[in-house]
Formats: structure tokens, sequence, C-alpha cells
DNA sequence: CATCGTCTGTCAAGCCTTTGTCCAGGAAAA
DNA sequence: TTTTCCTGGACAAAGGCTTGACAGACGATG
């Protein structure tokens, strides 16, 4: 095995303080009060290890909502991470209810982001979005923030309570944001390679930017092209980068099925051996156009991952 | 032409001191306490070469993160650019550079980037694009990174150099960065606020991306919307959220002059204490068109940075 | 609703080390 | 002459540590 010492980071009180945004006066408060965390110690003072400042940052996440820090001491990581997601869950103890029911169910955190939406508070959605990102493992803000908030906010558009501006502001809100993580979420060893895209026609780019995330997430290396590319583009670029999937999205809305003919040459041009993804709302539809190529439809999100671990993503 | 032999080009004490941001004396006692690095020397003094700069920077950026410089002395370069998670504090410092010289010269890393891009490297691009942005304040990585690596691109695609896959994987690449620095260079008492938004037909949101990090970076607060909204809804918003000026963004490329009427219907609607800005590239072609209204149009960067100064920004 | 412990963030004092800046004196170019 | 850079030394500000104290918020209880 590899002999060479493991040399974590490790971060002084003070970028912990900054980082973290508790003051460094109650970071020594709380180790010496509570034991929250035991940093490691050298001649100079102070030093915490990334998890830690991970474990601060949800320490202080529950505190902002009303917690006692007393109380939060002897929580595990976990139990905090419930905590913050949806403070119902606390009152009733752990429930054992998590894994597959919970990860589907919106965090009701998300409830303040959507007030910041509504008074068009950029800053104040940003702040909580990225809180939630702090404290959130990627599956679990895709699915229970990002996706939840923007068919929320496409729920109350319909139903005229949100105007445009409000839609426009959150998915430029949720694009930087996701945008920002694929490079946090990036392992030291990628397992495998995938390619995004979306063709021709369609400027829809929320889907696939959440399913990078989601594959930068699982530990898989992603190319990440953006929206609006013709198809022999994506085939060039994939002979290039020779990834194990193009994963294109596809929306069709306003009748534009340009993109379905740029989806159909991908999948004729395409290496035999680079398998060919297209996901998108209307997959239904679809089945019967590119059904009967060569092409994998994925549904939604879900069997995203599926195909993500079959190419050996570990989430 | 005279030949000289700058094979690597080197740096005196005091030009690495303006580009660096760190004082002639600091630099000095670094030298001496910590031997963070090791210049040649000539008759005249110190002379640093660009990895030395390169690595001065990381240091400089991580002891503005928190870190104590006689620790950080030990660790290799890659280690620092580890521990450099985000420009936090870069907001500050470094001199208000020698005017437009070097502020338009394009930063040397930039090249490494390119080639990144060239190989459809998405994750090298990306960890070059964010050791760039982690060193180098707003300002800089507008003028000396982003736009330039924006106009490489273009210029190579259009001769033939690049392919359409390479133009749109730089764009994502940028809009991913520049998406994710503004939260981080949000003051904590931003001065005024700002609207950006792009007309209805306008898919082109780099202009107004990079205007929003701008603004950010000189400590004004923002409210970003987004790309291809309709003018009521600019308007509506506007009046919600009560910015000193809203910014439109306008390309008007491939004879889309659907925006035009957009813009014309905000300069008629919006009210009169807001003022209206428009940029874009075509501004000369904009003039007789909008150039009559109320619409305050913005030739370059550096005229929007003027009067984003005008209305209290500080860079 | 008032009261009385307890919790918790912040501040101060005292002590040490680290670190940025300044100064004096010298030397080589412009 | 003036500017720039050098060195070595000195020094004050800042940062880190601990102990202790305290005021306001909190929460249970009568």
């Amino acid at each position: 095995m590899d002999v060479k010492k493991l040399k974590t980071l490790l971060y002084p009180i003070r970028a912990v303080s900054k980082q973290t945004g508790i003051s460094i006066d109650t970071l020594r408060a709380w180790e010496k009060r509570y034991q929250v965390v035991a940093p490691q110690r050298d001649e100079r003072g102070r030093l915490y290890t990334e998890a830690d400042m991970q474990r601060l940052r949800l320490l202080n996440a529950a505190v902002e909502q009303g917690h006692a820090i007393g109380r939060l001491a002897a929580l595990k990581n976990e139990d905090l991470q419930a905590l913050i997601v949806s403070p119902a869950a606390a009152a009733k103890g752990v429930e054992p209810v998590k894994a597959a029911r919970s990860l589907h169910e919106p965090a009701p955190a998300r409830l303040s982001v959507m007030e910041a939406i509504e008074r068009l508070d950029y800053a104040e959605a940003e702040r909580e979005l990225s809180l939630l990102a702090a404290v959130l493992p990627p599956r679990e803000l895709v699915h229970r923030v990002a996706l939840p908030l923007m068919r929320e906010v496409g729920e109350a558009w319909h139903a005229g309570r949100l105007s445009i501006a409000q839609e426009h502001m959150t998915s430029a809100l949720l694009r930087n944001l996701l945008g920002a993580l694929i490079p946090l979420y990036r392992r030291a060893t990628p397992s495998g390679k995938l390619l995004f895209a979306t063709p021709s026609g369609e400027q829809h780019e929320f889907g696939i930017l959440v399913s990078a995330m989601l594959a930068a997430g699982g530990g898989t290396g992603i190319v990440y092209l953006g929206a609006n590319l013709p198809g022999e583009e994506i085939v060039v670029a994939a002979q290039k980068t020779a990834p194990q999937a193009v994963v294109l999205g596809f929306i069709g809305a306003n009748g534009a099925k340009a993109g379905l003919t740029e989806i159909h040459k991908v999948a004729h041009k395409l290496p035999a051996q680079i398998e060919l993804w297209v996901g998108g709302t209307q997959t239904a539809a679809l089945v019967k156009e590119i059904g009967k190529t060569r092409a994998l439809l994925i549904e939604d999100f879900q069997m995203l991952e599926q195909h993500l671990i079959r190419l050996g993503a570990r989430f």
C-alpha cells in the first residue's frame, strides 16, 4: 500500500472562523464547554480538519435555526443534517424512516428560499441556498431542494402567484449554485467520464446541469458542453474525449422539434462503444420517436442515478 | 529587433509587489524568514520568475483566508491550491494597477486554460480557472482572464482552429465560474443595488453576468434575473426591487431585433428615478435606435465601471 | 406573568509568539 | 543628485492561548 502519509489539509482557527462564519471566541467556547470538535494542536495553536469544519457548519446552521448549542453538541452529524433540513423530524426524535422516503420529501428549509424569491431578494435567496448546499450532500441537495424548488416555482407561475421574473431568477440562482458545486464535488480519481450537452434548438440547460452535478457527486468525471449544440459537434467532441456515455437533455417545448433530428444524428454517428442517454420531461412522447434508435431513455433522475452506478459511480 | 535572452521573463521586486499586492518589505521578510521563494539575483537585486509570482499569489490568497505565513511556507504549491477553496476576501488589495496597460494584458496562466480547452478537458480547465479566480481580484479576473478568453476562443473558432463544442464548453466554464464568484464577492453592506437582465429574444447572458460580477466586486448589491425576459416583467421587477439602475444586455445577433422593442418598452415604463443602462457589442449600431430614449449606452466594461463608481461602487 | 437559575456569546487581562513595517547605512545605477 | 535595492536589526501590532467574568436570552416553575 501507499506509505506516503496522507496529508489532510488543516486549517487554523482564523481560517475556520472565516469559512464557517462562527467567531473565534465562539469557536473556543464551543470547544471548551461542549467539546463539539476536537481539533489537533501544534505549538502554534489549533488545527481543524475539513471534517471539523463541516461539523461546525452544521452546528452553526442548526443554531441559526434557533436550536441551543448545548443540546446540539451531543448529536452526530447526520442527526444535525436531518434537523436542519426538516425541523419537524427532530420533534419525534430521529425516526428510522429516512432512506428512500425522506430523500424525495422536499426540505422544509426550502421555504425560506421561496420567501426570498417572492420578494425578488437575490442576495437572501443566495445565502439560504448556499447554506443548504454547504450542509447537504449532493443527492439530497438535488432531490430535496433544487428539483422541488424548480417545480414549485413553475407551479406558482402557472397559478399566477409568481411572475416570469421570479422564475428566471430562481433558475439563474440554481444554475449558479449547481455550476459552482460541480468542481467542489469532483473526486481526485474520477471513475469514468460522461459528456453532457443539449441538442441545437434546446435551450433548457437545467436538466443536464443537474445531471452533471449528480454525476460529479457520484465520482464520475464530466465534460460539460452546455446547451444548443449541433449533433455533429456532439459526436466530434465525444470522439475526442471518449466518454462512457453521452447525456443529452431534451424538453422540446414550444413545438421545437429541431432537437430530435439532432439526436438522431448523434445516435447514428456516435461510436458504438459510447452509450447515448437522452433525458427530458416528455420522455413518454419521445419514446416512439427515438425509442427505436440505440438511445437510452432516462425517465427521471432516479433512473439516471442507477445508470451512473452501473458505470461505476458511488453515492 | 533585439532578441534579449528573455527565455523566461524575470520580474524585479517592485513589479512583483504591484502584481501580487504584497508589499516589498513583506516580500523580503517572507524570503528571509521562511524562504518561501528563492529568486535569482543580479547586481541590481532580486529577480523573480513567473513561477515565483504564482507561488506568492497563492501564499497571499491563503494568508487572506486566515492561514499563517509561517505554516504555509512549508507547503508545496499544489497543497496551497487545494487549501484555497474560495477567493473569500480577495476583493481587497492589489494596488490600483497602473492604468490600462497591465489590466488589459492577458494573464499568462490563461494559456494553460486554453490548452485544456483545446483538449476538451473540462476538469483541468476548471482547475486552472478557479486557481486564477482565487488569486486575482475581480476586476483583473474579468479583464485579464474572462474577456480575453472568450475573445480568443471566438477568434479561434472563426479561424477554424476550435469547434463550437469548445466554444460552448468555455462559455459554460466561465458562466459557472463567474456565477459562483458573485456571492463570494458580495460585501456585508452593499452600496446601492442594480438589476440585471436580458430582453426577450436575447439569449446571450455573458455580458450581464460579467457586469453583475464586476458590480458585486465593487460592492454593489445585485438582483440577477438572467436572460430572455419580457420588457414588462423587467419593469415590474424593477418596481418591486427599486434598484438604482436596470442593466440590460443586448447583442442582437442573427438579426434578432425583437429585443429592441422590449428595450423600448422598458425605457418607456420604467419609473423615472431608475436609470436604464444598455450594453452590448453592437452599441454603435444601436445608438440611433435607442440613443434617443432615456437609455444610457454602455460601450464597454470600463464605461460600466465608471458608472458603477458614480453610483457608489469602490474597486 | 413574574422570578430565578442556567445557557451562551462576548469581552478583558495576561502572556507568549508571529509578523508586517520601519529605520540606518551602504552600494549601484539613472 | 536621486532613485532603487540591499542587509540587519528593532519594534509595535496582531494573533493565539487560557482563565475568568458578565449581561442578556432562555426556560422552567410557581
